[in-house]
DNA sequence: CGCTATTATCATAATTTTATCACCAAACAA
DNA sequence: TTGTTTGGTGATAAAATTATGATAATAGCG
């Protein structure tokens, strides 16, 4: 049975669409915030994600990114009151599929019986990335340098590289990192993060000018500059 | 070796049910929509077909039906996750037998060797692979060390193995090796896959360094590196 | 040019996760 | 039935990760 997580917060709709796919035969689980959106993720394997936009807290945007860090595959659909272009095309852009409110409950069966279909195609996602000589392997968790020189990465540390390496030349945040990383709870001090930058520095910069990779954001964040 | 044509259009049960068949000795073909699936059979013989109802483009019964036009005699199995009678009523009519899912993994394998009536293949295949100086065999669930000696594994030992040795250098979860080799639903503790890795250091890394073979993954998994 | 706020760096503590072992229970075999 | 094997659990030790706090360095600002 196909497991959907449904991540949505207006209750009507809610039991609209979850009642609407048990017809259809599907495991719906029933979460009506971030937090608990991505609690559910952690824990469990799904075949879909459902989720709005408008959330309280945390926006939909930043839980599909959260979750996108963990898993490029899982088809993730989009729900808005919101019809604005910019919004559209963002969504879709980390989305497979982006519906706007009102919409019809059948089209939306439709989409997601196509979106679960979709989702067959065992492709293969590139996995690495290069910066500097040294290349970094998501799958693996592992550095490799030109030198030969192997090093092993930690959950943490491949997360926040993949953060960095997913928007690059782009300012993020000690929050938004704190928030993708570490979740949308419990954060530790903001020192935690110089500290994997520092180990960064220390792997990518060894033989370069000092911030060539990650260039510190007084005030905000740390940039990656491929 | 018996031959089964595997239609399935999702991944994680295809590769689950791929997994276990092959650990029961036969030779699985993957195919993930109705139209390669015609194909297959077209050029290739087989012992038994198990087909998912729910495909994209055509569904299970009417590729059966295409089948059954040509071949009466080759075993079909339907896998479903609706469990309507009606559907039901059709696909036994059709097949030769009818999987709801969830299933249990051993259900399956036992109707599947009821449905080819196996005659112990006596041909070996060569499907070994070396750990340092031992030759695992999959067939034989057997271990050969130079030294001579000769260890068997049981079967979730080999099951365990050989999904390491199909993803060499990439971290696997424990969440995932739960569901590939304990099945979807009932999961046993997490301490039960420190013992089998356990287990296959004493073998394998028995005068050498420790985790060479086998890497843990703090907060992940584990890594088997050739 | 000092003052302040932020970041860099390091050592160390705290926490979480894994390794290992002894033992139990269910399945299996005799 | 009884003994044996396999797989699973829980306790504890060990290890690794990551969080913290202290201090130094630096940037930005008036």
């Amino acid at each position: 049975m196909k497991r959907i997580l449904l991540v949505e917060d207006e209750e009507h709709l809610h039991s609209a669409i979850k009642l609407n796919l048990e017809l259809e035969g599907y495991h719906v689980i029933s979460v009506y915030n971030g937090k608990n959106a991505l609690h559910k993720f952690n824990e469990s394997r799904f075949d879909l994600i459902i989720l709005d936009v408008m959330l309280p807290e945390f926006n939909g945007f930043d839980i599909c990114q959260s979750i996108r860090l963990e898993n490029q595959k899982v088809p993730i659909m989009f729900l808005t009151a919101k019809s604005s272009n910019e919004d559209k095309i963002k969504g879709l852009k980390m989305a497979d599929d982006y519906l706007t409110k009102p919409f019809n409950l059948n089209e939306l069966l439709l989409r997601v019986k196509n979106l679960i279909k979709r989702n067959i195609d065992p492709e293969i996602t590139q996995t690495t990335h290069n910066i500097g000589d040294v290349v970094v392997d998501f799958n693996s968790f592992e550095l490799k340098s030109k030198t030969g020189n192997q090093i092993e990465l930690t959950q943490k540390q491949i997360k926040l590289l993949k953060l960095f390496v997913e928007k690059p030349n782009e300012v993020i945040s000690r929050q938004e990192i704190l928030e993708k990383i570490w979740g949308f709870d419990v954060y530790p001090s903001s020192r935690t993060i110089d500290n994997f930058i520092l180990t960064f520095r220390k792997i990518f910069e060894k033989d370069l000018p000092p911030s060539t990779y990650f260039k510190s954001i007084r005030g905000v964040g740390y940039k990656y500059t491929p």
